[in-house]
DNA sequence: TTGTAGGCGTTATCAT
DNA sequence: ATGATAACGCCTACAA
């Protein structure tokens, strides 16, 4: 059987209270019995148990993470983030993912908080709408979203826009003039400041925005790459450029298939992704690319709902994090 | 305030023992009272308390998973396979990385098990020494390892004497005879069956095992595959594959840099990998390389530790997998 | 079929 | 400074 405080209460000649009080490093302990709990404890090698002290105390020291799919790169870096935070962090991480389930991530977390399962959740997703966020604010228990704006619930988030215009730029800077933009057809918040980005950025400089260099792909995998290349060299072969918000997945696909068909980049076609993932390194030419802070964004996450929790906090809090251009051979 | 069963037990004119055996689905309860309870459960919107129930059946309904360091995509990937079973895991995931931690794998075990956090533990871990994994055995939780064979509990893993075995089969059929082997200098037993899988299949193949061919690196980045790199050149300019069981990030830092210094892969240098991670398939000339079944790691070890935990298995399981070499340009 | 009562291991509020 | 005692919300004999 699990040593419990009454043992150690029973063995010290004091009531469990009084263990209680020492455990939790309460004040008004005559040094004499502290010592002597203590000892006991160590000596029956004791722990809380931390379910009925949640009970008690109705907290469970535990935060969820919900994320849309744990396939993507960009959710683990950010799950990394929020696992190494330099700060001692007390709660302990329960992961959810929602693929494949009957539930979507607010049903999740209504349910979740209603368990009393977690003192705080972090959502990692870009494509949450709007209603979907509402129900995590209507909720009793912190929330904060990752990877999108939401004026509704804490947040953070990348400058999107700047991100893509900085990368517009760029292309621009090189003398390019004809530049298709790849977004994902998922159109969430954040595909859209891209695109404004690019918008903008174009506008800057005076080059028209053209819809037909807008092309949209069904997923973030390198086989959307491979397939968007033929459209876009059929449809609009004057491109020099290819900006691609959709990811660095689907970058690479195209540089891999303009290889195939004998397109020299960056010198016929320059590419820059969006987000940074670590292939984007390895490919040949490697890949210039607009990178998120996916670490801090998870650090900031983490310790913004904890501050949210412990009442250190309250009010909607936004945290924007900037994007930086790594510039490599691709463009 | 939360909705409890004694709010429901009132609204129904019963008592809140009687709500809890409708709620639970137990039998002997009579239809109507069964359907009043759960009509009015559903209009107040109840969840049951998770942790008051834990605390009444001694069961956390969650699972650890623990491991050495998040930032490996191996340990991604085997997380994946976990949380994306096909089978309806009624369990929580808790994760927890000992990066950084003053906690190694065992303590934060014991310490999980003591305060009845979880009901079972997975933990992802290759390096993990015997000892420790005593102490794993030792506690009343269920636990099993991924990534390594362990006598003394529950295991799931490769067959790595095989894979690598394979691997250096596949290079000798080739015509190559001074076959270099790159391992990482954490022998863990993984990295010994791999070294072992090297040398039976040159033994097949009368083939003399050189211990001079044998290279140890400290990481399984691609820094140290670079770094390995001209120590090969230097000392043994007479070999011509590469075998790279310390993973495939090493070998592909191998491979960026064998290319920099002008040398032809895989005609004058053939590299075949350990792992196949995503960037394998990206790289140019792409990866050859064996790879581990990840997803289905995950798959077996999350499915393993519930039976365990629900008692349906006693008695120590083991569940090897086979590896698959697949063929890229590399090699 | 349903109610009563006690317990799960803590914490917290009073007394003393 | 410590002890009684009552929660916390649920489950489970056992009794009715």
């Amino acid at each position: 059987m699990a040593v419990t405080l009454k043992d150690i209460a029973e063995r010290a000649g004091v009531t469990s209270a009084t263990v209680s009080m020492v455990i939790n490093n309460k004040p008004n302990i005559s040094d004499a019995t502290r010592k002597k709990v203590l000892k006991i404890a160590k000596e029956l090698n004791y722990y809380p148990n931390v379910i009925a002290r949640g009970l008690a105390t109705r907290k469970s020291n535990s935060i969820g993470v919900i994320v849309p799919n744990l396939a993507s790169s960009f959710v683990v870096r950010v799950l990394q983030g929020i696992k190494s935070t330099n700060r001692d962090i007390d709660y302990t991480v329960q992961l959810f993912d929602t693929v494949g389930q009957n539930e979507n991530e607010s049903q999740l977390f209504q349910r979740l908080a209603r368990e009393r399962r977690i003192d705080g959740v972090i959502l990692i997703s870009s494509t949450v709408t709007d209603e979907e966020l509402n129900i995590f604010r209507d909720e009793s228990v912190p929330s904060i979203v990752v990877a999108r704006k939401c004026d509704s619930l804490d947040s953070v988030y990348v400058n999107n826009e700047m991100g893509a215009c900085d990368a517009t730029d760029y292309l621009i800077e090189k003398g390019h003039t004809q530049i298709a933009c790849v977004i994902s057809n998922k159109l969430g918040l954040p595909t859209k400041e891209r695109l404004d980005g690019y918008k903008q950025s174009l506008s800057n400089h005076n080059l028209p925005f053209q819809e037909d260099l807008v092309f949209e792909v069904e997923d973030d995998g390198i086989t959307s790459g491979v397939e968007v290349f033929s459209r876009i060299r059929e449809r609009q072969p004057a491109v020099s450029a290819v900006f691609v918000p959709a990811g660095d997945m689907v970058a690479i696909g195209l540089i891999k298939e303009a290889k195939k068909r004998e397109l020299r980049i960056p010198q016929d076609w320059a590419v820059v992704g969006f987000d940074d993932i670590p292939a984007a390194e390895v490919v040949e030419p490697s890949l210039t690319t607009v990178r998120q802070p996916k670490l801090e964004m998870g650090d900031y996450a983490i310790n913004m709902i904890v501050d949210k929790i412990e009442g250190r906090e309250s009010g909607i809090k936004h945290k924007e994090l900037p994007t930086k251009i790594i510039i490599r051979e691709s463009a």
